[in-house]
DNA sequence: CTATCTAACCAATCCCATAATGGTTAAACC
DNA sequence: GGTTTAACCATTATGGGATTGGTTAGATAG
């Protein structure tokens, strides 16, 4: 038999004359049986040949739909945190933020300027760790921000969420607050100064060094991450 | 009143008699106001001393819990692929890749090693770009993966998955496969020579000029990826 | 008058039974 | 031998009802 009468070119003339869009929804194959009038192990062939094609994805108790199948999602925060140590959340913040305060100096606005600022004394002023931990995340977050690019800052992000999970038992005593001379605050401010200044290299080496005193911290006293 | 009777010192000596584990679940308020014979205002005046003081967490419909608050997942993939662009995934790749392959030069096992050299050969002979794709994408995450540190490599899956999603449209021609002169063979090979070379700095070099070479011809084909 | 208690309501979440859907198998039927 | 049909299976979606923390208004002492 010719292929020009077979289900498949029914299919595809089906599909044609609908214009589909990207993720549309095709209906049910028992639906597309009456509809063209085929028997559904004919119809399942047909699909599958349109799947092999590419041009849908099927899902059991989902459906069928046009284009390719979306990209499943990657582990949960709470999975990778599960098989991930303190020294390795260390180690990617060493290799990640330097280059984000990198580009931060390169591309920050005035107002993202504006923003580390006042997380900067936010923190400062903090009366308990608590409130410093709020203004501490609000800085790098800011940092990652002013480099102005989404991708880079969803995955500083996703670090962040590990890294609190991870470190997520640390109980501390939250009484009183940091004292003035917290190693952070002079670090903070000479990475502000770097971005602020625009000067990218001097930027990426001050957040290493800050980080480097953190994980010096961190190994000596790991209930004090920061 | 002296504290000592009130019904937060109650409740605290409820929550201390059962040994409570992090993440355990403390019974809903309608049921302790009974158990501890007090009001439910009185009994959620405590419960909120208690989350100020960071003991217990709640949420609604969901219950009340021991610890911390868990960290809220970041934004999905498709919301941050959304405000994207192909050019921030390029740049973003740009930055970390050639991180990942110094840390794969330094850290590599015999096992990655082979890993690698087995994902250079199916990219190499694929007969359609469908299947070059597939050992490609094996390629790069088995250098990821060979770096050793686990937020790392998740770090690198999250990107690769914005990045199916944001090109996820290039609707490429699939007839044929790959020239076999095509520019991505000798640079992975490049790659590959550095890292089981176990020379970190060749192979961030070598990383970075393939991708350098992919975002030109992105720049000048949008549908031709790589 | 102030403070507390009670009851009711609200929005978010969970829970579970039911339906829908793609995938598979076996017998009936040309 | 190949096709059709019907029935099952595992997964996913869906919807209604119950649960839970959060809030409010009126009643109730003191």
């Amino acid at each position: 038999m010719p292929e020009s009468t077979g289900p498949l070119i029914q299919l595809r003339a089906w599909l044609a004359q609908r214009e589909l869009a990207e993720n549309d929804r095709v209906p049910p194959e028992r639906e597309l049986c009456n509809i063209l009038g085929v028997s559904r192990g004919e119809l399942r062939k047909a699909l599958n040949a349109l799947e092999e094609e590419g041009v849908l994805w099927r899902q059991v108790g989902k459906g069928t739909f046009i284009g390719v199948r979306p990209a499943e999602e990657p582990d949960s925060l709470t999975a990778i945190a599960a098989r991930s140590s303190p020294r390795d959340v260390m180690e990617a913040r060493l290799k990640l933020e330097p280059l984000l305060a990198f580009e931060a100096a390169l591309n920050a606005t005035p107002s993202h300027i504006e923003d580390l600022k006042l997380s900067l004394t936010a923190a400062r002023d903090a009366r308990s760790w608590r409130h410093y931990e709020t203004g501490d995340n609000r800085f790098h977050r800011a940092i990652a921000d002013a480099g102005g690019n989404t991708v880079l800052t969803a995955l500083f992000d996703q670090l962040n969420a590990i890294r609190r999970t991870v470190v997520w038992s640390r109980g501390r005593n939250d009484t009183g607050g940091p004292p003035r001379d917290h190693h952070s605050f002079a670090e903070h401010e000479a990475i502000f100064r770097a971005i602020s200044g625009r000067d990218p290299r001097a930027a990426k080496m001050a957040m290493f060094e800050h980080l480097r005193t953190v994980e010096q911290r961190l190994l000596r006293a790991p209930e004090l991450v920061e």
